[in-house]
DNA sequence: ACCTGAACACCGTTCAAGT
DNA sequence: ACCTGAACACCGTTCAAGT
């Protein structure tokens, strides 16, 4: 915050404050979501905190370790409200759907997290998923594999939001032209070969994620609660 | 085929047969199963085809239009064999299975699929569900929705899966010692802010990822029947 | 039409050298 | 300890030139 006006001065302004890995985290973050994964290079990270290569690798092993940290950093915030002490089944909806929505705040998050989802920051989830599991009746045995497939199912919707943020990225779409132009290619099928493609096309042109998200996460409780 | 020899001849000793697109594609699908993904450059390509850049971008778009062509090759052979005259459930386990099998052994493609959903090949996948689901009962406008979050499901553990063999290609761990490696530190979480995790610490060293696909299908299944 | 391969514009990462 | 920035070893892609 301090050397702005120092733009075109000798080589490179040299910041006054020393670097710290929050900040470069941070830096990241704001990069990633702005400009999406694409936009997160070391030589843009450099710039824009004004520093050189080895200042980062010094806080951070490599991009990797820095795309991880970020996305931790994201998701750690939005564990922290839900509490079972409501309903259950409501507060399974409102975990779930917690997730879902950080993540599709910042798309590349889904991407990282479906890259590792053993990442210490879903602990937070795997573990509220359980003990709600346990509250809704589902016997031990039972409880690691349902959890299991509930975070598939929740981290299969991110990586598919994170790629169709990135693809309508790349064109200049918004999402509503970018779900009619896949409407318009399941319109195209063989109605003959494809009756059921063709007549849901209609349907994928008008629905909204966040509803389908929620409708997926019900069926998933209807099927569990037949575990008991 | 015919050139095996000239090896440390004048230059490159150039094809005699002309190039395909369906060549290059078979290259790049044997390339990034033995190798990976990131075996897959356009530099190995024109060694192992012995041909230049300009060849091959003469058949294929970019290299992301070759991967998505490889992985549409790959999935093309798999969903012809299901058929739904038998009972409807056993025919959607058999479907999804299909496609997680063929991802298994191709993790590629399912960090593919993770990222383009909307791919053609996909298309008889979706119609098979559709169907399968319309024999089973569900009412057409939830089809849709239901399809989509069954589908998601898949995809989320194929991207799973697809990590996971990246992961471990990185190290040189096999599955075994890689998921007791994941359960080791699941098991170091504390025991009182994440008994659910402690716990299934030992699930999750001794699980099998085919079965625990099966329960989610499974899980699935009873929750679509509520829909009826 | 089909192909060649040098050249270009990028990457992430390293490391001797500075403070 | 913390940082600099030239250099290195790669990428994917282009394009004038060849057949």
């Amino acid at each position: 915050m301090v050397n702005r006006t120092a733009k075109g001065s000798a080589r490179s302004p040299r910041r006054t404050d020393s670097l710290s890995r929050e900040l470069i985290i941070q830096a990241a973050i704001e990069m990633l979501d702005s400009g999406g994964e694409k936009a997160l290079t070391l030589r843009a990270l450099t710039v824009r905190l004004s520093t050189g290569y080895g200042a980062i690798y010094h806080h951070v092993k490599d991009k990797g370790d820095l795309l991880a940290r970020a996305a931790d950093e994201v998701i750690a915030g939005v564990m922290s409200g839900a509490v079972a002490d409501t309903d259950p089944r409501t507060a399974l909806r409102a975990l779930t759907l917690g997730l879902f929505d950080a993540i599709d705040a910042h798309p590349w998050v889904g991407a990282e997290f479906s890259r590792q989802p053993w990442r210490p920051a879903l602990l937070d989830f795997y573990e509220g998923v359980g003990r709600l599991l346990d509250a809704l009746g589902v016997p031990e045995k039972a409880r690691f594999d349902a959890a299991g497939a509930l975070v598939n199912y929740v981290l299969g919707v991110a990586a598919q939001n994170a790629s169709n943020a990135r693809l309508r990225a790349g064109s200049d779409m918004d999402r509503k032209t970018f779900l009619e132009n896949a409407a318009t290619r399941w319109a195209q099928a063989d109605p003959d070969r494809y009756p059921f493609v063709h007549a849901a096309a209609t349907q994928l042109g008008e629905h909204d994620d966040r509803e389908q998200f929620l409708v997926g996460v019900d069926i998933f409780l209807a099927g569990i609660s037949t575990l008991g």
